[in-house]
DNA sequence: CGCTATTTTGAAAGGGCTCAAGAGTAGTGG
DNA sequence: CCACTACTCTTGAGCCCTTTCAAAATAGCG
């Protein structure tokens, strides 16, 4: 069985055979499609972690529900993300769509016969390690630090971020997730959550487009919204200093 | 010079051709040591990210600093951490050592030919990404959840399981970092860190050996320091109701 | 249109933060 | 040996932001 799947693993990931492109999404290419409803869970915590999994359309929510109940959300899966990689025997987290999501699935054999040989997939699933290792620290600022007006802005401005990169050309964020979501990944109360929008709204900065449609936002003021999220990159010219007298003070 | 770099890994690693075992320690056995004193910087957010290093003894701490001046510590490195594999270009963080520190460091470019080579120096490198990526997550879920006394319980305990698992025959944790320290690392102030030491020791679930060594503190009663750090396993069980709950709701 | 789930809004309470001072601990040099 | 200084840590009081509890408003859906 275990020759099988590797044989296989060779035959349908071509390991250059086939030159198909040297990246994950070539990958999962050729597996058949699965579609998730919303609130359906792709794999719980705990689980034997036995695939990987590519997004190709549709939002999950990546979260670990804690001794008291609630629920703590690490991150969200969107379109061309892959999950699964950078984990060993189990699934640290649940992962469960928010919208009606199609996804394709890799047992993790065969992806890791497929990593292991090719130059082309190590780079690339480093590179994805890489970013998941820079968010997951970007998070843990957020959350160590910032204020509540300040995660909500950084939230906004991430995917306000994306929404530009993929083309949009107005400056309007499509959240698939709730507003509980939002307070879960955020480390915040809905509550919390849905006070600070109202204020944003107030100061100008943001719009909820329709109020039918509490999920469509219009950024109003992004320059402010950048501000107010509160990672200016402007302290990087004192990082050196401060670090300096840090040594000087030491010594 | 890439040629060099490449034939001077497959040397010194050998790849398999010295029976080398296949794990990342023995990659670094062989560079020179150097020392660190504390307060010194092996690297500085922003720089390339030119080495790897692993630690050999002593403790660093791993920081950003953000825009206000304030600094979040992301992480300590111990003895046989290796830190720099998840890395891309630059350094996303400073690491700077507590104590006097040995390290060894290895050229990015050598490291990455000698894992390229090597099925058990990417299994070894694997698994210490994924435990990298699970504690980021486990402190995630406690910066996003926990109060403060659960933090400061959380943190002792870890630094507990680590000296027992490491030979201790008494349940005293040295902690080599200070007060500050570990405030920034759990996203807390120094006041709030040391009143809640304080309030442990009321409550007799801990002491601090000698007032002179403030940093050897001596768990006096380890199971109410578990239930204290609040993440008792017996949610497990629940979580598969809570989720078949959700499921059914949103049916 | 009526029901349910989600979101918003309000008032009160609490936990951690800020500011400020005091205590304990090296390290230095007379 | 002790005064002096610098630093870390502790303790105290008041305040502010977020949470909690409660209820109203809005949206989604059969």
């Amino acid at each position: 069985m275990f020759l099988t799947d590797y044989a296989k693993a060779l035959n349908t990931t071509g390991a250059g055979l086939y030159g198909e492109p040297d990246c994950l999404h070539g990958l999962f290419a050729k597996q058949p499609a699965e579609y998730l409803a919303p609130g359906q869970a792709l794999f719980f915590e705990g689980d034997e972690a036995r695939h990987i999994f590519e997004v190709i359309e549709g939002t999950l929510r990546v979260f670990r529900i804690i001794s008291d109940g609630r629920r703590v959300i690490t991150g969200f899966l969107h379109a061309g993300d892959i999950v699964g990689v950078s984990l060993r025997n189990d699934y640290l987290y649940t992962a469960e769509a928010i919208t009606t999501a199609k996804i394709r699935r890799l047992p993790r054999r065969q992806f890791e016969a497929a990593v292991a040989s090719s130059d082309g997939l190590r780079q690339d699933v480093l590179a994805r390690v890489c970013d998941e290792m820079a968010a997951a620290q970007d998070q843990m600022v957020l959350l160590a630090s910032k204020s509540a007006e300040e995660r909500i802005c950084t939230f906004f401005q991430k995917y306000l971020r994306r929404a530009l990169s993929e083309g949009s050309l107005q400056p309007v964020v499509e959240l698939p997730m709730s507003r509980q979501d939002m307070a879960d990944y955020l480390g915040l109360t809905i509550e919390t959550v849905s006070r600070t929008i109202t204020r944003l709204i107030g100061k100008g900065v943001l719009n909820v487009l329709d109020p039918t449609a509490r999920h469509s936002i219009r950024i109003e003021r992004p320059g402010m919204l950048a501000q107010l999220a509160g990672d200016d990159d402007d302290c990087i010219d004192m990082r050196r200093d401060l670090q300096a007298q840090g040594e000087r003070r030491r010594h």
